[in-house]
DNA sequence: TCCAATTATGGACGCAGTGTCTATAATTAT
DNA sequence: ATAATTATAGACACTGCGTCCATAATTGGA
């Protein structure tokens, strides 16, 4: 075998898929596969239940394949994740921060722009957002998002507000936005998207921006 | 054996400990025991890592006494769980809202008191509560404690706001409340509390009721 | 087209940890 | 003091993991 599996468990999210790029059409066929097949299994029975054999066994694999190209079901799990996230990512970076003043209106519909291409992604890629969300896996997987949302809202205030933010700090701030997104993403997914992206955003920014007590108010 | 170990994991946070206030002190001893050892050693090497037997080991107990007492590792976790979440509930409960004016000042203090005994409560139970919120063990555990808290601010919302609240369903309103929560309970918590829970429960609450774009302002 | 390299396969292996059971010892409540 | 209950150590079968091997099949490149 030429493709050696992640080692490190830590930084496997960023590891897999690296010299994958002109690879064997075989290793691609067959880790296409057992992404596939860990999905629907997940959202069948449920990570944990799962076996290294049940999902080769739905991926139409031998067994001992797996161990070619994962060293255990997480390691799968993180791939398949991996590139989920990269994806969003691409998206949510290309569509950079203009300079804008701070509350202005076009900064706020920005920034709810921003958020709806959250919401927008999370659908097109339910299932798995709905395994990461859930926790199924290593609960790590979910702290990690968190954490990554964390660090977008602190270089955000970073560039928007070099000023200060005198009553609260900004850890704070990050990690109750951070929460209260993925929990409204985590409900919206599970109770089967009521609402548009759009309006999930714009219910999101509400709440964040102007709070419980103004609800009426629209402006940003 | 007189004890049946709980058999079904949905309600095993309810269940156990149901016939155990008559019982023999040996069984509450090694209960007891098998909790704390469960606990530090979460702490020491995280749940996933931990055998049965490094469990009763650490318990001075026999292997197979664990197996009188609890079906697994994760029933054993529940229970310990179920104690301090009573034991929250109770205070919680017992600090019944007055009839407030929604909006008025002293409807702005008590909800902040109430949020600060949650904080308060998780100090006290430091260790339980990093369980807990780090979704070791069983992910449904940190969305049950999660569905608990969209269920009260359901129900206060039901006492409170029994007209409209016109641009919000209920339900994203809980989940924002309980998700944002968390996340700065958790933060406290992995981040030495360096604030006191007062002063977190009052940011917290400016946050949720203020929002961001009003962060000057102090009054509920 | 054919060849050397790579990957897929099925089976066997040792290992670790689980949950059960038994006979026996220790502790308990009354 | 005694009958009942619980704790214990050890043995047991069982499941699932991760590795290894020889062999077959597929691939990309010359």
């Amino acid at each position: 075998m030429r493709q050696i599996p992640p080692v490190n468990p830590e930084d496997a999210l960023r590891a897999a898929e690296e010299s994958d790029r002109r690879a064997d059409r075989r290793i691609q066929r067959t880790r296409q596969q057992l992404r596939e097949a860990l999905l629907a299994l997940i959202l069948e029975r449920g990570y944990e239940a799962l076996r290294v054999e049940d999902i080769t066994e739905r991926a139409n694999l031998g067994r001992a394949t797996f161990y070619l190209h994962y060293r255990d079901k997480e390691a799968l799990l993180l791939d398949s994740i991996q590139q989920t996230v990269d994806e969003l990512l691409a998206q949510v970076s290309a569509f950079a921060p203009p300079r804008l003043e701070a509350g202005s209106e076009a900064a706020a519909r920005w920034l709810q722009r921003a958020i709806a291409l959250v919401f927008e992604h999370a659908a097109g890629s339910a299932t798995l957002y709905r395994v990461i969300l859930r926790g199924e896996g290593t609960a790590a997987i979910s702290r990690r998002i968190h954490a990554m949302i964390c660090q977008a809202v602190l270089a955000y205030l970073e560039a928007h507000r070099p000023h200060q933010m005198p009553p609260l700090p900004a850890d704070v701030l990050a990690n109750y936005f951070a929460g209260a997104l993925l929990a409204l993403l985590t409900w919206w997914l599970e109770n089967g998207m009521p609402y548009g992206a759009a309006e999930m955003a714009a219910m999101f920014y509400r709440l964040f921006y102007n709070g419980v007590g103004h609800l009426g108010a629209t402006e940003g």
